[in-house]
DNA sequence: TGGTTTGTTTGAACCTGTTCAACAGGTTGT
DNA sequence: ACAACCTGTTGAACAGGTTCAAACAAACCA
């Protein structure tokens, strides 16, 4: 009947779209993101150029998939660890863990997703394009906060999970640049901030600095607007 | 004889360098950096395209070509209006007002020398090929907070420059995105941050501080080193 | 003067991301 | 069975950045 073949044929079209997938990540890998050639990609996944700008809009699309499958392989992961970890700073250190772990064998693919500072460009980390991801990170980071018994004064506590966003996407940034061994750069820099990152959030809720919650709250608010 | 011809042609090909810049910046400025067409701006220069890959390397090198016209008219601006200014708060002010004045025209060309974070990339703020800009533009800032009389600890005294330069980094690039009507939104983070900045280095001198100097001064020398 | 070197200019050709008209094969409706 | 249709698939064609062999011109040398 119709229904089982027509399964068979979205699984075989699924199947062309992931082998594309495939074939783009490999090329990706082994020539880097600007050297690779939509041509090789196609080739590689046995199909013509044509049949790549079929499943995908774009050679950036590709990345983007990418992205994308990553995001939620790790949404999962992270989510089953995270119930294991008590304290904020075991609940960050799950999740700056996975995404360093996830992305290690992939940096240079990854830098092409972090190379762009424009809003505009679809794979930038402050996209239209991105701000699925985004969002969900976002929760995600505020439930980690949250469900660890963080408080921060009202003014602030809004933006308390698009803060740590920023200080992660801060940090894989300087780690994708990082040209020491083994990223021992990054790893040295992380290990301080985090500590300074855990201690202001314990201070931040003393009101003798109540000024500095104002201050900040207005700069957060102009930042993030509308 | 020789010298004096000499002299005139080295006068015609510098022209023609010149009116092929002017030419990109023209059509950059009419169409974007992306639409501008190499060809579109040979042929508004009156020449050939190959012309243009006389004079300049690439697309990006007319870009790179334009920042450092600029950063030398710029230089030179602030350098005399800098003798005028007494407070730390009026030379940053001198500074910033000055960028953002200058680029105020050119704010969607500014955004292809802002738009890429990856150091390798010659139009990073950050690359190779920027670094004797970057040198002279973090120099300013240091003579402009040393003859202001600014005090820091021994351990964060050899980055004042250098953190100036990236507080102001950071401002332009909030700018070059900024979408609210006539960039009011930077222009209240540059009032507040301004202010906080000015704070925070006044306080920085106070002994009281000082584990968090001895903190600071760790950090600044991870993201430094070398 | 005529040949040689050096600096400048040209435009065709190349490479790569992207588009698109054409086609193949299967499904549906009649 | 046939037409209409939907889904994939193809490869040629296009656009724009870049290269390069060849031509040209001016300066220099003999």
């Amino acid at each position: 009947m119709g229904s089982e073949l027509e399964e068979k044929k979205l699984k075989k079209s699924e199947e062309t779209r992931i082998r594309i997938l495939e074939a783009a990540l490999s090329v990706f890998c082994a020539r880097g993101f600007e050297k690779a050639t939509m041509r090789e990609i196609a080739t590689e996944a046995g199909v013509a150029v044509g049949a790549a700008y079929y499943y995908f809009d774009s050679k950036d699309a590709l990345v983007m998939a990418f992205y994308e499958r990553s995001h939620r392989e790790m949404q999962v992961e992270i989510g089953a660890e995270l119930d294991h970890a008590k304290t904020l700073e075991a609940r960050l250190r799950v999740i700056l863990s996975k995404k360093f772990a996830y992305f290690e064998p992939n940096r240079s693919l990854l830098s092409a997703l972090t190379a762009h500072t424009d809003p505009q460009h679809p794979l930038s980390p402050f996209s239209q394009e991105t701000a699925i991801i985004r969002d969900e990170d976002v929760a995600t980071f505020e439930r980690a906060a949250h469900e660890s018994g963080v408080k921060l004064p009202p003014s602030l506590s809004p933006y308390l999970g698009r803060l740590l966003w920023m200080y992660q996407m801060g940090l894989i940034l300087f780690w994708v640049y990082d040209r020491s061994p083994e990223q021992k750069k990054t790893m040295a820099l992380y290990e301080k901030t985090l500590k300074m990152l855990l201690v202001a959030l314990k201070i931040a809720g003393v009101p003798l600095f109540r000024p500095l919650h104002k201050l900040a709250g207005e700069l957060l608010a102009i930042v993030y607007e509308d």
